[in-house]
DNA sequence: CGATACTTTGACCGCCCTCAAGCATCGTGG
DNA sequence: CCACGATGCTTGAGGGCGGTCAAAGTATCG
């Protein structure tokens, strides 16, 4: 998986075929290269944007760059240096932790409104991979920064966003440490309804842009044990396997196998 | 566990036994109410308080309350509200999680230098019980928020903070959803033992003040399989167990292990 | 259409959990 | 001082959940 572009104008994209971003992702202008228009922006509000003055908001936009890239494209990745934070707008990320053996931890997905680059180290402690395309925004990680140092709302508001974070993941512990297979992807799910609710409005339709390979390195489990197990809940008519996603069928069932 | 005090001098402290928490603790005064000595603390390089200047150490004198107990204490449960923000000075607190039916996750243990409320939410997300006598400073949740926005060095030091504890969180979730008895248990001690050799500076005893069930929850597995798993590898002379800790043997085998 | 990636299903097995019992340590009270 | 109960730790025997291995089915894309 080769980096092209890492001394590009596109920053540290890659993927592993190549080419032809423009019309594979539809972005105009090609590859989405532009200033964000921050105010028209459709998800600000759910992100750390959300806290800004029109002026901020110009200042943010004279360092960022709207960009766009198809599934599969690696945004950055695990050990290599952090150049960049980014906001995903549109499309989902997948980010994850290799170990040396080829075993991989999920640690989390991205969606619209996510922030990319709380943990402010040098290098990027994940690789983060987009599951469908997307659309985001990119700020240079030292601009960045030193932006957030005259701007206490934004550095107070990229707190918050660190500790709901933080306990989010303290909620995932719980799951990887004490829950039965069923009960991890029942939580899954109700989580995943639960973030689409806040972007899309509550539905029964929740997407599943990521693999079953995806989901099972999320919850520690293998790709065999979480089909069976959607099978499994699907024959129960908790909900119906539809393409990218699933339909729920018995909400208040679902969630009482998530919470036992 | 009734809460005692939750409207006294002491804050939200409460024991499952009760009183005489003075003379246990050994703290001067009683139950060693007063106000911290910041600046003589030894161990504020190493914590939040590291960022500050001399007249922001008064700052901080002025809304906290140095304070000491007993070993199982608890410091705080969780859903209750969060009144306070909490530094340890000394000792080690359990952090966890406790589901309905019992399962309890414990999602890190707290040691000299650690902040505990970077969540900044009303409620406390996890319960915190001492596991061994413990000192530590209290600062009310209010007045340290208030102060956070009055000095963006300490705001950003927390920042750093809570993104290192996020990043902390994604490697528990590694050790939780992809590796072995064995690797968790070889990876929890390396972990301890990084942790205190920044304290004490490196040694080859690595102190346990918890028990084996608090480490079985911990890695999301039983007292049964930690013990033997410990047993095993000071049978293999990897290290030899000692009261409160292991003497460590084989440091670079228990390295291979835990980095499998 | 053929190649590739993803998903599903089945059969088997092993790691870790469960259940049970014995042992060590410690604080308490007679 | 020792008896005791409580708490924590260890060890053994057996079973089950989820992993492993294998293969077939399905969707996607060049």
């Amino acid at each position: 998986m080769e980096a092209i572009g890492e001394k590009s104008a596109l920053g540290s994209l890659s993927r592993p075929e190549a080419r032809a971003e423009a019309h594979r992702c539809g972005c105009k202008p090609p590859n989405g290269l532009a200033a964000p228009d921050c105010l028209e922006c459709a998800i600000k509000e759910l992100s750390v944007c959300g806290a800004l003055d029109p002026d901020e908001f110009e200042a943010l936009e004279r360092i960022g760059r709207s960009l766009c890239a198809p599934a599969k494209t690696t945004l950055f990745e695990q050990g290599r240096e952090a150049s960049f934070v980014y906001n995903l707008t549109s499309g989902a990320l997948r980010l994850a932790k290799l170990l040396p053996d080829g075993r991989r931890q999920v640690v989390g997905f991205a969606l619209p409104g996510d922030f990319l680059g709380l943990a402010l180290a040098p290098t990027h402690m994940f690789t983060a991979d987009a599951v469908s395309p997307v659309k985001f925004c990119q700020f240079p990680r030292a601009s960045f920064s030193h932006l957030l140092m005259s701007k206490p709302h934004l550095l107070r508001r990229l707190m918050e966003i660190a500790s709901q974070e933080l306990t989010l993941a303290q909620e995932q512990m719980v799951v990887l440490g004490q829950r039965s297979a069923e009960e991890k992807v029942a939580a899954f799910l109700i989580g995943m309804r639960e973030r689409y609710a806040r972007l899309n409005g509550q539905c029964v339709y929740v997407p599943l842009p990521m693999t079953r390979l995806d989901i099972a390195d999320y919850l520690g489990l293998t790709v065999e044990t979480v089909s069976r197990t959607i099978a499994r809940l699907a024959r129960e008519k908790v909900f119906v396997v539809v393409p990218e996603g699933v339909r729920l069928l018995d909400v208040a069932k679902l969630k009482r196998i998530a919470e036992a």
